[in-house]
RNA sequence: GCAGCCGGACGGUCUGUCGCUGGAAGCCCCUUCGGGGGCUCAAGAGGAAAGUCCGGGCAGCAUAGGGCAUCCCACUUCUUAAUACGGAAGCAGUCCGCGAGGGUUGAGUAAUGCAGAAGAAAAUAACAACAGCUUCGGCUGAAAUGGUGAGAAGGUGAGGUAAGAGCUCACCAGCGACAUGGUGACAUGUCGGCUGUGCAUCUUGGGUGCUGCAAGUUCAUGUAAACCACCGCCACGAGGGUAGCCCGCCCAAUUGUUCGGUGGAGGGUAGAACGCUUGAGCCAUGAGGCGACUCAUGGAGUAGAUAAAUGACAGACAUGGACCAACGUACGAUGAAUGAAUGUUCAUCGCACAUGGUGCAAACAGAACCCGGCUUAUAGCCCGACUGCUUUC
RNA sequence: UGGGAUAUGGUGUAAUUGGCAACACAACAGAUUCUGGUCCUGUUAUUCCUGGUUCGAGCCCGGGUAUCCCAA
């Protein structure tokens, strides 16, 4: 198979600090109808904070290392009361990502930083799949033409 | 057949492609030898997982002991790990329903207090009206009638009387005593005196430590102000602790509080592992019990996430009701023919069932330490008991 | 996830064993004025919803709904 369909724990974005930093302020946000993005460049070698150090020395041998793109998945209560519909769309957002998680990885290959990515539904009612599968199409289209035309969007994250 | 009522069971199935989570006794690759990655294999939400209304397990802290207060519970007898939350079978009242049934209330009233407005009066009754006497001002008797109110001194009828009154009698409601039946709440009968309503305090009986898995344990990182011990000085005090009070107990003029110093111990922040899933659990059979439930025997059985897995897409089937089609069967209505008549035959219409097709519907809702109960939300479907109406025998 | 609290005019708050739902501001209408303001008068409530207890419920007791707070 060329292109990898896979999503793994590994790929999710856990860390405290790293979640503060993304919504912070200062940050890269557009909004494809049902979702808002916000993404933040990361170094891939580790200087960027004390975050990851220790583990990326850990693994300084091996050529994996920590993935290209980590994402986040949010479906505020207040848009969904009931725990089935918060599941369903997070479960929506996640397929419509995993299925088209190429585009940003192609666009990466070769790059000196990591992406982390998140996704805030920003929908009163349950969309369809088809929906949100185009948008996100578009949206991850969209980053990656930012990502090559400008080369620093975001300046804090230099620091 | 239609409508209903009570109890119980269930709450879609299968295939393909791509994925997620934890696990393994398998295989392969990498490795700093700690581990990491891939393949394969089998497993992966509920009847309410929800609300958090109760209780228990479990964990930590506190705790010599006793009494009172606070707080909680309250028809009876059982039942459950569980006093309260609940469940079963009953008792008494009340409301709804033609009925099967359903809702709801119920420890006691000895004492004390309160009961707005209305009303003469809300409990030592007397406004109008009644009766007797009268100097016509009133006095006396009595509490049936009127009006107010949720509630007016047991109710109805008869006797009785100046007028009246449980004053007397019969029946009824309530209270007390006795007898019988029942484990009991109570029921029935006899006798007695002659009886207001509601709420609160109160009385009686029973019960009650606090906090909750973000509990708590371990590891790594790491060093404050709170805490403990010792020392010092100035000032104040005779007591302090024991969760509210008292007794009791413990400490205490060698002390306590405040302040300063030294030492111990480790708070916060970000993280990992354990706790973490076998539990008062489920199913079947037998026995006991009206029943809730209990006992015995046998059997099956890996959800365990942590910014939080159990999914997405495509298709098929089953289920439900809707529409359409043609034909068949059964029933009913109308018309025609025939016949003295029941009837028979034909045509049209309606309705039901079976067949095919089309598109539709398919609920409520997602584990987070575990368990039991309750409550609330639920499309549809099945089983059993029963009720009302209609039809046939 | 586990604890806890609240809901009263448009807004902010009251309401004493349970007994006529009150106050201020705002809005609207009227009156006053040549007009506007001030002042005066009036109107605006199914006490979040729904059952129960009671003669009577904002208050007491069930069950829902919504909002808010605390704990890493």
């Amino acid at each position: 198979m060329i292109v990898n369909c896979q999503l793994k724990k590994s790929e999710r974005l856990t860390s405290q600090l790293v979640i503060e930093k993304l919504f912070a302020g200062g940050n890269a946000s557009m909004a494809a109808f049902p979702l808002r993005i916000v993404y933040m460049k990361m170094r891939k070698d580790g200087k960027n904070g004390s975050d990851g150090s220790d583990e990326n020395d850990e693994k300084n041998g091996n050529l994996v290392g920590k993935p290209l793109v980590s994402i986040l998945v949010s479906v505020p209560k207040k848009r969904f009361r009931h725990a089935v519909d918060r599941n369903r769309m997070k479960r929506l957002i996640r397929e419509a990502y995993r299925l088209n998680k190429h585009i940003l990885w192609n666009a990466l290959e070769g790059k000196d930083y990591r992406l982390a990515l998140a996704f805030v539904c920003i929908t009163d009612t349950l969309p369809t799949f088809y929906a949100v599968n185009k948008s996100m199409k578009k949206a991850l289209v969209r980053i990656t033409e930012r990502l090559t035309t400008f080369v620093n969007p975001n300046p804090n994250s230099e620091l």
